[in-house]
This record gives structure tokens, C-alpha cells and sequence, in this order.
RNA sequence: GCCCCCUUAGCUCAGUGGAUUAGAGCAGCUGCCUUCUAAGCAGUUGGUCGGAGGUUCGAAUCCUCCAGGGGGUACCA
């Protein structure tokens, strides 16, 4: 298993530490756990760095930093991974990599299927709930950005290791069936059928509202129905159900358009956990957590106030009798402990629930169905925004269509193809524009970080330039140009003896800092750090490309090394925007 | 009122305690295509990191206060 260099750093400097107050050069009581290894910005300082003597300086008022990193340095274990290790002002220890260590971590990601990433040790089951459209309603961009964002958490932790369970929460229950079913009933199965098949939920949806609104008579037809729905009766279930079946197929469009891995096998809609709300009540009463307040069902958790400054309650049970979404939550997260075993609870949903998550995971811990060492996260994301920086909506004023959106971005991605490879067949092209279009939205909404707004552009997201999917994927399809116009095949091995050009070495240490910065996306589930990631990879290949001749190179030996290093990074661009969800087309 | 989030170059964004010059990309300016894709490269212009204090040997980063923007704050999700 390949040990990063970061790792072997960090393990060396404890290790001297624990020697150093071993043999009391160092009166320390404890290693210090805040000792940060880092890789410095200005390369004369060494690959790696870390600030241990620094740190330990606060716990040894009277040393100075530099005798202690002198003292630690003067205990670190003979290494072959480092050709050289320094100690340099204020007190920083630098290391630089030998080249035997390059070659060695270089040669088992090379050879290695899955690019020398180990699977992790504690492998967790990760319930991940994301996208979560609303049944009879169109997908709008906040779906987009949860779908997107999840999407790619998902694979990546499941590359890792993870056992990953995916959970599309959709909207599928509660009071607008009533008055959905009963528009249903007006338009006839047929039509209305016809007009959801369409994509146009969004207008059965309003239509539906429209009536609801106008028609005193149509309200009461409405509050029947969710009455009847809600005792089980089996001609309204039925017309349900064909309501909630259109609008899977829908979705179902959108997610194989798009991509993305969710199937109707992962819906687990509100609906679901419907027969488990009456004993999420029932077990916070008899925990004594239920309070009755203005007629609901309440549990108040602490630290949580109103605009009066009087307590917040997380209402679980309205004052007609009905559940509001913290029950359905509540529940929820008892099915994720109890059935699947959830180690670890991912909520990809937009930053304005925050609160509400907060309240949820507060009372959920209170009853005690959220044992300790199960951890539940809202993974918060940002508003989508217009280039004018307001909330993103269509031209009309309306919300987005995200089929048009996805159309759009295709067209306008085939145009640019088009343009610039007027060679390509019309298949050819037709699938490389839907890869560059879709990857394009995907990869601008996950480059950003997702706790903040950001603007969609999409100008700037189908630019061949910068931080974009097209300037990647052109990346991996010109790596792949030189194996087709070289007739090359790729190397079978790679190495970095004697040594390497410094735009050689500067690609490969960075190819070997793939596996630390999945570990931190699965940690933080902040996937922007892969496409950070990713596009100074990109970067640093093309200072290699246009400093070191791959096909013309001056020797054999070389020729064959730099295909090697240009194969591993375009496998490296390929996985990566895997990870993302995107794809990478062989030639662009 | 209270709570949460945001404010970094003209624009879009990285950067959550470090190393005499705060990084990219776009836009602007100057060069570079008989040479593995110029969809590129090299150079250059541009920032008192919203403001003021504080902690520290060191702050865009941590703490306090202030300003501006967004969101939440009992039966919608």
C-alpha cells in the first residue's frame, strides 16, 4: 500500500517527538496534535514542511523554535524517502523527496487498476439523501445542485471504500395530493397523464394550485381527498400512484441525461416512512420529550428561540392532527440507523434548512436515535444565481426548465465543438457535446465551494479556458491525441531515475497527492478541493507538454517515461472527473 | 430583536494560523503558430483580503465590535 509522503512526514516527526521526550531533550507532556505538514508554495522550500517546532514552542516557554527543530530533526530515524531534511527560520523543517521515493510511489500508482488508492480500513455504510424533487412539480436549479453535489459524494466515498446507500427523498405526500389527485380526475387520466409525460409538471402543478385557489368547491374535493388518501383508499391510492409514476419517469429523463447514478431503486419518498410517524410520536412521549403548545405536538431542544426569544419548537405533530416534515425526518433517520445501519448520514440539501437540521439532529439525539459514533450532516449548499447576481431565473421571470438548461448547454457545447473540429462525424460530435455541455454544469456548480451562492454563466462555464470541464477534458483528449498520432501504446512502466526534468518532477509529485485529497472530499464532502485538484494537474501537464517533448524526445528511454507520465495523468484527469460525474472524451 | 452564512484584483473564484513578492482564470497590454491540438505558452498591468480593535514571534485565516448583502426565526418543504 502506497504510504503518501505526507504521511511518512507526519509519522516521522511524532516518531522523533516521542524519541525527544524519551530521552527528555524535549520536557514535553504530550505530542502536540495541531502539527500541520504542508506543502510549501515556493518549491526552494523543500516538497514538504511542517511547523511541529513552531507549535511546540507554545507548550516550552524559554526554547526557541529553531533549537527545537533542531533537536527533532537531530531524532528522526534514517530515511530513504527524504534526500534532505532542513531546518530553516523561523523554525520550519523542510524535506525534500528523494527521487528513489518518486520512483518507488510513482511505480505502484502506475501499476496499480485503481491508481495506487487503498480502500480505507473501516470501510462505513454512508446513506447519502440527495436530489429530492417534488412529485408533480418540475425539478428546479436547487434539485440541480443537490443532484450534482451528491452525485459526485456518492462516488467518490464509494471509490474509497465506503458502503454507499443513496436515498432520493422525493416529495411524494401531504396535503397538495389532494388537490393534485382531484385536478387529475378533472383533466382525465389521459391528458393528464400526457401533460406530465411532457415535462410540464410544472404547469399541472400550477393549474392544479390556479383551481385550488378560485373554487371553494374544489378546496372541499381537494381536503376530502387527502383524507381518503391518507386512510388507504384504494381508488385514490391507485390515481396517487399514477401521479407519483409520471413524475419518476420525469425524473428518471433528467438523471440519464444528466448522468447521474440515481435509479427508482433508491427513491425512499416521504410516502415510505408514512406507517412510522405515529410511533415517532408516540416513543418522544413516552420519553417524555412531547410537549403540547397552541394545540401541536412540540419538542423543544434546547438552544433554539423564536423572534420573541422564547424557545423554538420543532413541531411534530400539527394541531390537525397531521405530521409536518419533522416527523417524516425523525422517522427517517430511525430507518437509516435501525435497517440500514447507517454509520454516517449525508443531507445534501440547500443551506436555508439549516436550522431545521439543526433542531432534527438535536432531537433525534435527544430520544436517542442517533447513538453516538453515528454521525448525521446537512451538507449545505448555496443558491444558484443569474450573471446579475440575483436568484436565477429564466428570462420570462419564470423558474428554469432544467431540460432547457441541459438542451442549451449541449447546443451551445456543440457548436463549439463543431467549430473547432469541423472533422468530427456527426455522431462523434453529437456525444462529445453532451459530454462537454453536461460536464460543464456539472463540474462549474462543484468547483465552487458549495456553502456559498454561486453564478451560473453559462459563457463561462463552456469556455475552453480556466477552471471549467471542456479545458480538463480537452487536457485528457490531447493526452490521448499523442498516443493516436505517435501510434504509441503506453509504456509499461514508469520511473523517476536518475531524475527528472523539474516540470517532470513537479507533474509527478502532484499525481501522488491524488489519494490524500479524496480522503479530504470524503471528510469535508467539499468536492471543489478534486476540482482544484484536477486543474492544476492540468496545469502542470501543459508546463510538461510544452517543456518536455513526448514524441521527439531525445532518447528512447525518455520517450517511453514521458509517455508513461502522460498516461498516468490522463488516467489520473479520467478517474477524477469520474469521481465528479463527468466524462472524458477521447478526443474533442 | 436573536441565530446562521457571505464580503479577497474590473469580473468569476482558490486560499481557515505561517516563511521577505496574498494565488488562478477571464478581461486589458506586450510577445510567441513551417515544430506532439495556439482550445496553448511566456511576460505585464491590477488587491491597505468590507472596516476597526485584539490574541500571536506571525492574521485573509482565530477572538470582539461595526458596516453592507443573503437566509432562518411554530404548525410549507
Amino acid at each position: 500500500m502506497v504510504v503518501s509522503a505526507e504521511v511518512l512526514l507526519h509519522e516521522s516527526i511524532l516518531e522523533a517527538l516521542r524519541q525527544c521526550m524519551n530521552d527528555g531533550s524535549l520536557p514535553l507532556d504530550a505530542v502536540p496534535d495541531d502539527i500541520v505538514i504542508e506543502k510549501p508554495k515556493n518549491p526552494s522550500h523543500g516538497d514538504w514542511s511542517t511547523n511541529a517546532a513552531l507549535r511546540i514552542a507554545r507548550h516550552l516557554p524559554g526554547s526557541t523554535p529553531m533549537d527545537i527543530a533542531n533537536t527533532v530533526v537531530a531524532h528522526l530515524s534514517e530515511n530513504t524517502a527524504f534526500s534532505r531534511v532542513d531546518v530553516v527560520q523561523p523554525g520550519f523543517i523542510n524535506a525534500r523527496l528523494s527521487g528513489a521515493f518518486i520512483d518507488a510511489q510513482l511505480t505502484e500508482m502506475y501499476n496499480s487498476p485503481r491508481l495506487g488508492l487503498p480502500e480505507v480500513e473501516h470501510p462505513q455504510t454512508v446513506v447519502v439523501d440527495y436530489s429530492a424533487p417534488n412529485v408533480a412539480k418540475e425539478m428546479h436549479v436547487g434539485h440541480l445542485r443537490s443532484t450534482i453535489i451528491g452525485d459526485a459524494l456518492v462516488r467518490i466515498l464509494a471509490h474509497l471504500g465506503h458502503t454507499v446507500i443513496r436515498e432520493n427523498h422525493i416529495g411524494d405526500w401531504g396535503t397538495p395530493f389532494g388537490m393534485l389527485i382531484e385536478h387529475l380526475i378533472d383533466v382525465g387520466d389521459a391528458e393528464g397523464l400526457e401533460e406530465l409525460s411532457v415535462g410540464e409538471l410544472g404547469a399541472f402543478y400550477r393549474e392544479a394550485r390556479t383551481t385550488f385557489d378560485s373554487e371553494p368547491a374544489f378546496q372541499d374535493r381537494s381536503r376530502r381527498r387527502v383524507v381518503l388518501l391518507q386512510s388507504g383508499d384504494p381508488a385514490t391510492l391507485k390515481l396517487w400512484r399514477t401521479l407519483v409514476d409520471a413524475s419518476l419517469d420525469a425524473f428518471e429523463t433528467i438523471y440519464s441525461e444528466l448522468g447521474v447514478l440515481l435509479t427508482r431503486e433508491d427513491v425512499a419518498g416521504e410516502s415510505r416512512y408514512n406507517d412510522a410517524l405515529g410511533k415517532v410520536v408516540e416513543d418522544l412521549k413516552a420519553w417524555n420529550l412531547l410537549v403540547e403548545s397552541d394545540g401541536a405536538q412540540c419538542v423543544f431542544p434546547p438552544g433554539f428561540f423564536n423572534r420573541d426569544g422564547s424557545p423554538l419548537p420543532l413541531i411534530i405533530q400539527k394541531s390537525d392532527g397531521g405530521y409536518g416534515y419533522a416527523a417524516t425526518d425523525l422517522a427517517t433517520i430511525r430507518d437509516r440507523v435501525d435497517r440500514l445501519h447507517a454509520d454516517r448520514m449525508l443531507y445534501v440539501v440547500g443551506m436555508p434548512q439549516s436550522q431545521h437540521f439543526a433542531m432534527v439532529f438535536a432531537v433525534a439525539a435527544m430520544a436517542g436515535w442517533l447513538p453516538t459514533g453515528v454521525e448525521a450532516t446537512h451538507i449545505a449548499f448555496g443558491h444558484m444565481l443569474g450573471t446579475d447576481h440575483k436568484m436565477f431565473k429564466s428570462r420570462s421571470g419564470g423558474t428554469f426548465q432544467l431540460q432547457r438548461l441541459i438542451d442549451e448547454a449541449v447546443a451551445r457545447a456543440r457548436s463549439a465543438v463543431i467549430e473547432r473540429n469541423p472533422e468530427l462525424g456527426e455522431e462523434d460530435c453529437d456525444s462529445i457535446a453532451r459530454m462537454v455541455g453536461i460536464g460543464a454544469m456539472k463540474y462549474a456548480d462543484l468547483a465552487n465551494d458549495r456553502t456559498r451562492d454561486y453564478v451560473f454563466d453559462l459563457d463561462r462555464m463552456l469556455s475552453f479556458e480556466g477552471n471549467t470541464a471542456p479545458y480538463l477534458q480537452y487536457a485528457h483528449a490531447r493526452i490521448r491525441s499523442v498516443f493516436r498520432k505517435g501510434n504509441a501504446a503506453p509504456a509499461a512502466s514508469v520511473t523517476a531515475l536518475p531524475a527528472l526534468a523539474p516540470s517532470e518532477r513537479a507533474l509527478a509529485l502532484h499525481l501522488l497527492s491524488l489519494q490524500s485529497v479524496l480522503e479530504d472530499v470524503a471528510i469535508t464532502c467539499r468536492p471543489h478541493t478534486l476540482c482544484t485538484y484536477l486543474y492544476e494537474l492540468s496545469s502542470l501537464f501543459t508546463d510538461f507538454y510544452e517543456q518536455c517533448p513526448i514524441l521527439k524526445a531525445a532518447s528512447a528511454e525518455e520517450r517511453e517515461n514521458r509517455l508513461a507520465l502522460a498516461h498516468l495523468t490522463g488516467r489520473t484527469l479520467r478517474e477524477g472527473l469520474g469521481l465528479l460525474g463527468i466524462a472524458a472524451p477521447e478526443q474533442m
